[in-house]
DNA sequence: CGCGGTGTTGAAAATTGTCAATAATTGTGG
DNA sequence: CCACAATTATTGACAATTTTCAACACCGCG
């Protein structure tokens, strides 16, 4: 366990404003999430652009946010480690989970309009990201084209992935919205090196049926299902998915199908 | 009222292949959607820039689409006139309307990740829109810093309205739906200075539905119970809002409060 | 004038929500 | 390290909203 070690010793450098070399900081350029956060195909000269993009990194503990609705927008996040939470509130209180974000993917773009941020973002584990002030990112666009698209496809797969979430909530069933929602995170999942089948789930029952539009609940009887059905193996939070088509066959069946 | 008459001029004009200057041609700068598709307080140097980021205009018949699901992805639109609706489709052929777009908003945003569109824009009524081919846009945004922030914000806009509309799928009832969707429209509609309380719905109840997730008859028995509590008027197609505080009453109203 | 698409309304069915009780797990403090 | 409290998960019974199916009315257009 020394490589841990290191990068916490690293972190805690982070912290200290006296810093050797600018390179150790934080390099994008050598960081494994690499191909998640930044366009594919820099040369050196925009790499070293690129790495001066995160200002630093900040730890969010379990349960505490990255930023609150209402607060001021200045930065975008990438995800290093953990699990967050997006939610958005109605004024009586009633909230939404409007996503679950992993490592590599970017948190804040709801942000840009008003200055202001309209969700919260919570982490569900101890977490970490890199911080990016949003007018350098918005400035470095501006001379390095490849930065530049990759925003706008960043903010493009973020309009995307709200759509389809729409389309789940919108007409589907409480079993083929969790059969989406399991799909979808394995395969999130696997993309970053973890299994295809086997997963811890970060968030609670609460959480996900507030995410699919279900009570709790209901996303518990349905993982039951599921189960007994022999689809997927669930215990509490560790969920095995067995028959993977299965799972894709209920996604695909319209709703008078038996 | 010789303004409108020399605009219809101008919009003849276009549709000819042949046109004396290219100022006349589109000029986003005399446009009275400015407000709604461009960037404020651009200098007169700007505006010369912006002008030429119109490449044309298309007329899109009632129920003919504007793009499709898998189309290659090339502009983005700025709506003139008309209404449209988009939806994405499941694999078995269900679909969602994801949102109604009226004059002065940008469709087309869902493709830029792939470069192949994602949903399809129906128009709902004859309709015209601006062709701003996206490497222009990217291009012109390297230079104009204030264009840069303008996309920027027209797609954070755009992930922060999905946001809502994922509130109001997955937590809302059949009561809040309505009356959040009516709310919305008359607001968007007022902005553009057509009535705050009388509107003529450009969507049939089935779009309604499809939008809200609900069935069609539900939304009818809806609009007839706001009717018959006096909270508006529905002839058909023709709507009038008499209570709006009543609507936004609804909306706000956790719903174990009887 | 009639036809097709659209809208309204009723009755019955079904999915999901609500309430409640219990079990399992996790975190905390002694 | 154990025990207790608090959170989370499971399951059952019942209720409620919404869907489904069906019949009919309305409107606009050829």
């Amino acid at each position: 366990m020394s490589l841990p070690r290191a990068a916490l010793r690293l972190v805690s450098a982070d912290a200290a404003p006296a810093l050797r070399g600018a390179a150790l900081k934080i390099a994008c350029s050598n960081c494994s999430l690499r191909e998640f956060c930044l366009p594919a195909g820099l040369t050196e000269a925009e790499f070293a652009g690129i790495d001066k993009l995160v200002t630093g990194r900040r730890k969010v503990r379990r349960g505490s946010a990255l930023f609150c609705s209402n607060d001021p927008f200045h930065a975008l996040y990438a995800i290093r480690t953990g699990v967050f939470k997006t939610r958005v509130s109605a004024s009586d209180g009633r909230d939404q989970v409007t996503g679950f974000q992993i490592s590599g993917e970017i948190l804040g773009m709801d942000g840009i309009v008003n200055q202001v941020h309209y969700c919260d973002a919570v982490a569900l584990e101890d977490a970490e990201v890199c911080v990016m002030p949003f007018d350098r990112v918005a400035e470095l666009s501006r001379s390095v084209s490849a930065l530049q698209h990759h925003v706008h496809r960043v903010m493009s797969r973020e309009i995307v992935r709200e759509n389809s979430v729409m389309l789940l909530l919108g007409s589907m069933r409480a079993e083929e919205r969790l059969a989406a929602f399991l799909l979808n995170l394995a395969q999130r999942l696997h993309a970053r090196g973890f299994s295809r089948s086997e997963m811890v789930l970060r968030m609670t029952r609460q959480e996900i049926g507030s995410y699919l539009g279900l009570q709790l609940e209901t996303v518990s009887r349905t993982f039951s299902r599921f189960a007994e059905d022999g689809l997927i193996e669930v215990n509490q939070r560790k969920v095995r998915i067995l028959y993977p088509e299965a799972l894709r066959r209920i996604l695909q069946q319209p709703p008078d199908c038996l």
